[in-house]
DNA sequence: TATTGTTATACTCTATAACTATA
DNA sequence: TATAGTTATAGAGTATAACAATA
């Protein structure tokens, strides 16, 4: 079994910020926020943050973590070096990620058989169970968080996102 | 003078950051994430991040301490309380940023009148000053990360992201 | 009793820098 | 020398819980 790390296991978020910061709290003036379509990037986020929590707790599983498992599980051999290059992150932060997985039981260091300083990351059985459980709550997660948009409209968003930044 | 709060003040982003997460690294297979539009959220986020700490970093402000600013200044007598309310985060939370922007010279707590347990919170002059410069400076990152979308584009992804979470 | 602000404690994510072992 | 992984240290954001002072 894997070792959860704590009964709510993640980021901490409390259940009142649902309810904020994508409905903002009336009476309240937000000022310039309103006008700043980061900010309006930011509010999504954290409501679809919130979601992902609330569907993703009971697996002690975060989004980093979540890219961790699914880059290892799709790059077979993938070195921490590797990995970090993927993710975007510093070396340290995937010895992290990797321990934190490893404490659950999701990931496996295996000996590189070509290089003695390295190794290849990969899923142990119930890390597979586990990303296949995931991802699937995780498919659900989306298709929920994007329920309000038509195919057309998902299609729209997914290129104005790309344009963004 | 505002303290610096370090030389790189804030969420210590690497540089090679901007070059991920948004541009996924090529050979590496990302699986399923590639589907996810909250993956896709999260990564127009994380461009947008940087870019704002690369227009921020000198001021020692980030995201939060943003808002915070504005919205007390915005919003006069404001308490601790309220601001957590505002921002959606714990009393704990607001504590904390408070404390960083007071470090930073920006904000003041001030006695309540009516209440001997509370004190209103405003900007201080220099506080005031930084506000300005810091919205201009947020004002041309909203721009600059928006300067490929047309004035429609940007009204359709405001509504659409509204409608995610 | 309830609320205001605070402090204690903890967890996640991220960074830079220095280090060890190996290439 | 350069690279792979690790550890040490640190900052920021977030949480829960308990507490003193006041309402």
């Amino acid at each position: 079994m894997a070792t959860k790390l704590s009964s709510r296991p993640n980021n901490r978020l409390p259940a009142q910020r649902a309810d904020q910061f994508g409905a903002q709290v009336p009476g309240v003036d937000y000022g310039v926020l309103e006008d700043l379509v980061g900010y309006a990037i930011r509010r999504a986020q954290i409501r679809i943050y919130q979601d992902f929590l609330d569907a993703l707790g009971q697996w002690s599983i975060t989004p980093p973590r979540f890219s961790a498992m699914t880059i290892i599980d799709r790059n077979p051999g993938l070195k921490l070096t590797h990995l970090a290059t993927a993710m975007g992150i510093a070396r340290s932060g995937a010895v992290e990620v990797v321990n934190a997985l490893e404490k659950l039981d999701y990931v496996r260091r295996v000996d590189a058989p070509t290089d003695k300083r390295a190794f290849a990351l990969e899923l142990t059985e119930p890390g597979h169970a586990a990303l296949k459980g995931i991802t699937a709550a995780i498919r659900r997660h989306d298709a929920r968080i994007s329920s309000k948009l038509s195919a057309a409209e998902l299609g729209e968003l997914r290129r104005l996102l790309a344009l963004l930044g």
